[in-house]
DNA sequence: GTCTATATAGGGATAGAC
DNA sequence: GTCTATCCCTATATAGAC
């Protein structure tokens, strides 16, 4: 890539990363964008046609932070606890490089989930079916309980996700400050698997 | 009350809370408020000054779903292994009811943390500490584990609250229909208190 | 209390100079 | 490529008749 010739386009596209991010579509002004980037508004029209196209990059570029990546070290070949240990080791510093995804994804997505299933299967064929097969051999195997697989993915997710979306409430219900806040997620990374192996495990 | 004097703010009120909740408050156009309680647009400045004063009324009682309700159960007598299954079957027949809540709470709250706090501490000084206490009681007893309450509590939240706020994309991803996800809720009712208990419990 | 009509501002998008 | 100036539509809000 030629240096100068992609900057203005990277400089926009990091700063409606920001803005997007932090306000959601519809609280998104180009002004803000433009402000951010240090540039005018005029150019921003000038890389990308309109708003709905800046949109769209900043978009799929966080869904593939969200969800694809992860469902991917679930469908890795690891044995199933070592599995559980890398999925919420890595899922938590993906979340704490980019804190701003979980709530953006779900709140966008709530609001067009018409374009959801195409865009889906535009981008991502990966399912986690081979983590829900592991899930099931090892109950038959009778190391754990016998349990929904489903129940038991979503619920990973939720446990990983969620202090991320609720972060400002949680902060205010449990009187935490940023560096509690901080320490409370670095906490977790170690919480996590034990929290879930211990209610997977055959007693 | 007189029957039909606030019969309009009511309507008002009840279109209001459908459209904000599924756009939004920048998504929201009072336009689509007045088309959905069936009255002029004019009117909704008769009743409520400005968009902000009636996204304040629907903000509030919704946010009163969300968390207080709950935390007041938490915050009860009842036997700790009870008080779970109370938990989770209450919650998630609140959330059921109020399935659009969590996204609506998260997405407008991370986008004004600066107001959150006085509101919260204006409406409920409600506290999950009696809850917390009563976790730190069962570890001394010698009955569960000893972790941080605080993980405990926000892993619990965490677990009921995420389907609903992550439900268009956990129905692509898991391939699930309306009935499918409406039946996943049902079992996770009997799921939940399993899960948690099972973590915890000493063995 | 409820309507129609209108004022006013804000924000996405374009024209055109440099 | 980057800027200033401006167009034009949309959305909140108000005025005023009934």
């Amino acid at each position: 890539m030629a240096p100068a010739e992609h900057q203005s386009e990277d400089t926009i596209l990091k700063a409606a990363h920001k803005v997007f991010l932090s306000r959601g579509y519809h609280g998104t002004r180009m002004q803000e964008i433009a402000d951010e980037a240090g540039i005018n508004k005029a150019l921003l029209h000038y890389y990308f046609r309109s708003k709905d196209k800046i949109f769209e990059a900043i978009f799929l570029s966080s869904f593939k932070n969200f969800l694809p990546q992860i469902l991917e070290i679930l469908d890795s070949d690891e044995p199933f606890e070592k599995k559980i240990n890398t999925f919420f080791s890595k899922y938590l510093d993906l979340l704490i490089k980019h804190p701003h995804i979980p709530n953006f994804i779900m709140h966008e997505v709530a609001h067009n989930p018409e374009h959801l299933q195409s865009f889906f299967k535009k981008h991502f064929e990966s399912k986690p079916s081979k983590f829900l097969r592991q899930i099931k051999e090892e109950m038959d195997a009778g190391r754990i309980e016998k349990q929904d697989p489903k129940q038991i993915l979503v619920s990973m997710l939720a446990l990983a996700i969620f202090p991320f979306a609720a972060k400002p409430i949680l902060q205010i219900v449990l009187e935490m400050s940023e560096d509690d806040f901080k320490s409370f997620i670095q906490e977790r990374k170690k919480f996590l698997p034990e929290f879930v192996m211990r209610s997977l495990r055959k007693i």
